[in-house]
DNA sequence: TTTAGCACTCTATAAGTGAGAGTGCTAAAA
DNA sequence: TTTTAGCACTCTCACTTATAGAGTGCTAAA
């Protein structure tokens, strides 16, 4: 992957930017005519032949124009695009709506959705923050009806659970209210395992409870199913490259199902959080996006509490409003964070 | 409308389940040879003819079989499907899978919009239980770093609300504890606007948060933001009739959109939970939902807190399924909210 | 190295054809 | 009166053929 001249680097900028607008392949003479090129159309044809054979191009057939290659992507983001970022108006409005919803904890998650998806123009996907390892902060017995029970955990860094208890034999809500207070004092900023360690000295009841509390936090551990924002599938599904149904599975497929997500998550995002990651095709290792890109960030304090967001579309992306997009976002959302993980 | 013959009825019934089978149009050979009927082709001939002059069948073209119209949909659910159940190892599996996640309120939701999708074949969609009106339950206030606070606040029938606070001078947890207490000692049961007409008699930072819970409660009935449990939308996107993405639009903005959602359920449900309803085809009402059909169901406890579930999928739907699905899950979520609402 | 010019290739579109599926109608049979 | 056999008719689908136009690749000159 020898490094392109100056003007090879313009003409295969120009040929993403062109196809990106017009989703149809891009001839020489768009080119010169568009863009107002001073050379000929025969040498930005020799210029993009030299382009396709050195991967960066394709023709879907002779005499089509050129279009881009992942690779071609691939060069585009990582080259060609600058660092920008989103206009001043759109980062206020954006700033603005977070503001808003500042207090607001539940909706954080879809208001990052859906203005991921508007301002990316693409279908967002928003995971909910999750601790690296849940710690206890405060347990709820609220008695119900007779023997039911129902029991709120919240972990450190927000997260909420909620469970049903069912009792051997009813007790009444003070009986509740002392053994939650003591598990309170004796468990607040442990984890799981440190709290399993602790129960055999506890009385049978709070025993119980703090068994059933350390599942709770084993199964948050194993991210087993903080929910999945989505917003703006249907904007999406109507560009022209999902006409066809078949294209469209594989975008609809990352979108809904859960297990394929989480494995292009893993293998795409290191733990921390960090850069944003593009994801072009699915980039040979999965097929079934070959006509989707993903824009993919991870938010959150590294150590304390971490979620993923990110946007997906066709291949033919707006890739830098998508990028920045996600990078804004993904700031935003990380401050919201640290500001509950501080404490 | 008048009544069909028995024979026409016999005869609409096959041509439904024959197209809903095969997804092509039905001739009158094949309906003869397949359900080895006792008269000949040409008979059946004359009563689809008779039958698409009625109204509830089409021809794509003259020399195409058969297709059944909104109406013979119609009449099909109506008229000549019973009330039949699902096959008793398919409810004794999900009855299972439901016992399981007793529990685990968080699971219910996302089990139920599963077992929907794989049983009744379609897009399933659930929308968490909601009160009819909320009634304070329980608050608590938990102190996070400095002046920041996490206030929970838990309402009848198992809805958690969760929302930051920020104080204008540090407050340690001994203060927030007996705030709480008090608020709970004062408003248990209690309505949105009882909490609002009790403020002026509480001490300034209680009433601070009472004005916020009120504030809380009353958006939740204005009934916001519940959130929308989804299920199987990629394997509907399969069927051959949203091969050209445009046909899918309707189904997957029903499934994604909220507002949109809202409207139908208003539209098509009335606020008590009861009977299982069916809208075909947009029933004139959508036009995006020409190709689709949705099998609808409130369940809960009238009265205390009630949600919606349904399942989405093409005109040509498995209804029998689809119909028994729906009654049978929407039995099961009843039965877990009648638990939680009888305390 | 660039460019003008031109032959060449391939698609997209339309039009035409024949086979086959399925109907609608008619007239006879039950 | 209802049912049925028979047959003409219609329309789609798949395939072929023709044509126009877009865009390239190559060659030879600037």
């Amino acid at each position: 992957m020898d490094d392109l001249t100056p003007r090879q680097q313009t003409i295969l900028g120009l040929v993403v930017r062109e196809y990106v607008n017009s989703a149809s392949p891009v001839s020489s003479r768009a080119l010169v005519e568009r863009y107002g090129l001073t050379v000929s159309t025969a040498t930005v044809r020799n210029e993009l032949a030299r382009l396709e054979e050195l991967g960066y191009l394709t023709h879907p057939h002779t005499s089509a124009g050129r279009v881009p290659t992942h690779q071609g992507y691939r060069y585009f983001v990582e080259r060609l695009l600058g660092e920008a970022e989103l206009p001043l108006h759109e980062r206020r409005t954006i700033a603005h709506q977070f503001h808003q919803a500042r207090q607001d904890l539940e909706q954080w998650m879809p208001l990052a959705a859906s203005v991921l998806a508007r301002t990316a123009r693409g279908a967002a996907l928003v995971t909910a923050p999750q601790a690296t390892e849940s710690r206890y902060k405060h347990l709820q017995l609220i008695s119900t009806q007779g023997r039911l029970v129902l029991l709120i955990l919240v972990l450190r860094g927000g997260t909420v659970k909620q469970q049903m208890l069912t009792l051997i034999e009813p007790l009444n809500q003070e009986i509740l209210d002392e053994a939650s207070d003591r598990l309170n004092q004796l468990c607040n900023g442990l984890s799981a395992d440190e709290i399993q360690a602790r129960i055999s000295a506890l009385p049978s009841f709070e025993a119980d409870v703090a068994r059933l509390v350390v599942d709770i936090m084993h199964r948050t551990d194993a991210h087993a199913a903080e929910p999945v924002y989505r917003y703006g599938l249907s904007e999406v599904l109507q560009q022209p490259e999902f006409a066809e149904g078949e294209k469209a599975w594989g975008l609809v497929r990352v979108m809904e199902e859960r297990s394929f997500l989480e494995a292009v998550l893993t293998d795409v995002l290191s733990p921390e959080v960090g850069n944003v990651r593009v994801l072009i095709g699915g980039e040979g290792r999965w097929d079934e996006l070959r006509a989707c890109s993903l824009v993919l960030a991870r938010y959150g304090v590294t150590g304390f509490a971490t979620g993923t967001l990110g946007v997906v579309g066709p291949t033919r992306m707006l890739y830098g409003r998508a990028i920045s997009a996600v990078r804004f976002v993904a700031g935003l959302l990380s401050d919201l964070v640290y500001d509950m993980c501080a404490g």
